[in-house]
This record gives C-alpha cells, structure tokens and sequence, in this order.
DNA sequence: TGGTGACATCGAAACATGCTGATGTCACCC
DNA sequence: GGGTGACATCAGCATGTTTCGATGTCACCA
C-alpha cells in the first residue's frame, strides 16, 4: 500500500471535521460566503475563536479568504473537499475489496 | 452550539482520521482484514494503544469485529466509509454552488 | 488443570487542543 | 489625523486525547 505524504496531510485536513465548532463553520460556509463577523453571530461563539478555527482551515487548504475593505470573507474551496471525498471513496472500494482477505496468525 | 445527532456521528466519525496512527491503522485494515498482534507488528505501537484505537474505530461504526477463537479479526466496514465520502461528496457540491452566493455585512 | 498467549480494561502521566482576554494591525470614516 | 470597527496574533489555562504499565479475562494446549 502506497503511503504517500500528501495522505497524511489528507488525513490531518479530514480531521479537522471533528471539531463540532469547526464542522459548524465548514457548512455555514457550505452555504454561502461569508465574513468573519456572520460567523460570529451564527455560532455565539468568540472573535479570536472563530479566528483560529479559521486559521487551521485555510491552513488545511479547505477554505480561502478574500479581504473586502476592513471585511474578510471566507469561502470553502470546493475542490479541496472534493478531494478528500475521492480519497474517502477510493478507501472504501479497496476495503470492500479487501473484506474476504484475510492474513492468517 | 446544536447540531443535529447524525451530523455530529458523520464529523466525529470523520474526525477519526486526524489522528496518524488511527490513520495508520485504516489504511491497513483496508488491504486485508488483520488481527491485533498483525497491526501490532506492522505499527510498532503497543497492544493496549492498538486496542484503544480499535475501541474507538469500532464505536465509530468504522470497523467490525470477528473473534475467530483466542484471535480477534478486524476489518473496515466499507458502507460507514463509502457514506462518509459521499457525505463529503455532497458537502463539495453544496460548496461549489455557494461560492458566488453571499452575504454583505 | 495449570500455563501461555491474545486481547480488553483500568488508572495515571505525558501531551495536544480549544478557548479566552489582552493586544496588535489595518481599513474606513469623521 | 484620530477614533472605530473588523480581524489576526499571542500567551495562559483548562480540558481532552494518546500512550503506558499493570492487571483481568478467556481460549487454547500440554
């Protein structure tokens, strides 16, 4: 099996949906764009949170941003996500392969 | 900070794959199904770590169990993957749709 | 039946992660 | 230019997670 580093990093960005917080963000952002201050009022949770929740996203490459005068908007990259559902797929294809093999003691 | 019952299984789920050696075992478990004392080999980790992520996996719906006399078979359970990648697969969709859509402060 | 080997469970210690208040930066408007 | 509001960064803490050694259970075999 190849173990190649981009599937680490592949790993560490499906991680990331364990967080309910971040999860929460990743579909409000599924929706629509929006700035940080939106995601502020739709979750009640704090600025600096919201802004490190969102620093690891776009560290993962799930989001980017764009500054819009003082407002800076976040959007979820679509193709990122798409990745990593192809991975997700392709691992369920080799594990329904691999369900009547078996490596004996 | 609510969140429907179903979503947080799916993100916990996926959650699942942050960590490298829980990763690690994943990927193994996808090339054949395999006991305890094979991962134990395979990872260098120790029985009690190996069986504390399998505890977890198997909760998760990830991974079933065969107790096949003194020797327990693991192996994934391709449709708990296959559902999280369409999951995501859906998650993508919704996020390419909502790129030109947002919100003014 | 007693020994051994595979696996699970149980704290405790090491470690990582999320949250927060304080503070910094930068664009905007008076 | 000074005030304000949006957002980022930082350091500390609180909490959760990973790992570990010790121990328990249970199947197998001599």
């Amino acid at each position: 099996m190849l173990m190649s580093p981009e599937d680490s990093v592949a790993d560490a960005a499906v991680g990331l949906f364990g967080d309910p917080l971040r999860a929460r963000i990743v579909r409000l952002l599924a929706t629509e764009q929006m700035c940080t201050c939106h995601l502020i009022e739709q979750t009640g949770a704090r600025q600096t949170t919201i802004s490190h929740h969102l620093r690891l996203l776009r560290r993962a490459g799930l989001v980017e941003t764009e500054p819009r005068g003082r407002y800076t908007y976040y959007r979820l990259r679509p193709e990122a996500i798409a990745d990593l559902a192809d991975g997700l797929r392709d691992l369920a294809a080799q594990a329904a392969e691999a369900r009547d093999r078996y490596r004996p003691c």
